[in-house]
DNA sequence: TGATCTTTGCAATTGAGTTGCATTACAAAT
DNA sequence: ATTTGTAATGCAACTCAATTGCAAAGATCA
């Protein structure tokens, strides 16, 4: 009864561990980065989109990724840290979205200010986003 | 030759002021409020959405509104302060999104911190949305 | 095994955003 | 005032990510 580190994961966050969920986060585990619905796509050709999208909705659901809407217009995620419960402010970070390659970046270290929200608005999550050029694309 | 404000504000961002033109911004500076595309829709609606949506697009172009991406998934536009140049960061601010009633907020008085980014990443605009419930919708 | 629940695949739909092109309105020039 | 050129508007069609319904396949448990 060994059990992969991935499969644990999975278990610890109450998601069957199958197949593909298995591959997928394996897939997300190892690119470190931050990805979309088409690089999965473009990974697993032989999957079918909708089983591609609902496990993402799976991982995101069960707090095992966090989701990062950029300026692409096209939903991204990246995996949480082990011990992340998807919190505001402590676990929200700000990300960065390079207009160039249209790559987005996590900056996990960048967390955010405690802002003191005008009276009765009561924060739960938030999507901080910086774009402009990355390394690669600042000539 | 008398001239409305809103006909002078049209001009010194080098913007045509037609009748749809000034109508629009009228009503976004009366509302005061973030509006998205189908907001404009249900205001006017003898004109054509494509009309509507150019008229935003030229805004944003000419620096007279910003554009905000919440968690909503709809492209949402508020006008600029008379002296914006939206420029990063001091003209980039924190806006609200509350999840009940897919209202968005502006929080021109919550600035964003220069955050030290990593080697080489060039910021050149920012989104930074807080989504939670608003004093409407927090029982 | 059989019954039941979950996961996956296929197909179709939604809806925001966007573009091409014809028409109309406007403004400058004659 | 008429002509002429440019910009704005309207209509229709299209793109594309996201989402849903339903059937088939797979897993779980009695
Ligand atoms: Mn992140
Ligand atoms: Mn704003
Ligand atoms: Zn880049
Ligand atoms: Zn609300």
């Amino acid at each position: 009864m060994k059990m992969t580190i991935h499969e644990k994961r999975l278990q610890s966050r109450d998601i069957q561990p199958t197949a593909m969920r298995m591959r997928i986060l394996l897939f997300m585990a190892e690119t470190k980065s931050v990805i979309s619905l088409s690089d999965l796509e473009e990974k697993f050709t032989h999957a079918d989109r909708t089983t591609l999208y609902r496990t993402l909705k799976t991982f995101l659901e069960h707090g095992l990724v966090h989701q990062i809407n950029d300026a692409s217009g096209i939903t991204k995620y990246a995996l949480c840290s082990e011990n992340c419960t998807c919190s505001y402010p402590d676990d929200v970070h700000v990300h960065f979205y390079c207009l160039s390659c249209e790559q987005t970046f996590c900056f996990p270290h960048l967390g955010i200010p405690n802002y003191d929200l005008p009276e009765n608005f009561t924060p739960s999550n938030g999507n901080f986003v910086i774009t402009g050029s990355c390394p690669s694309c600042s000539s």
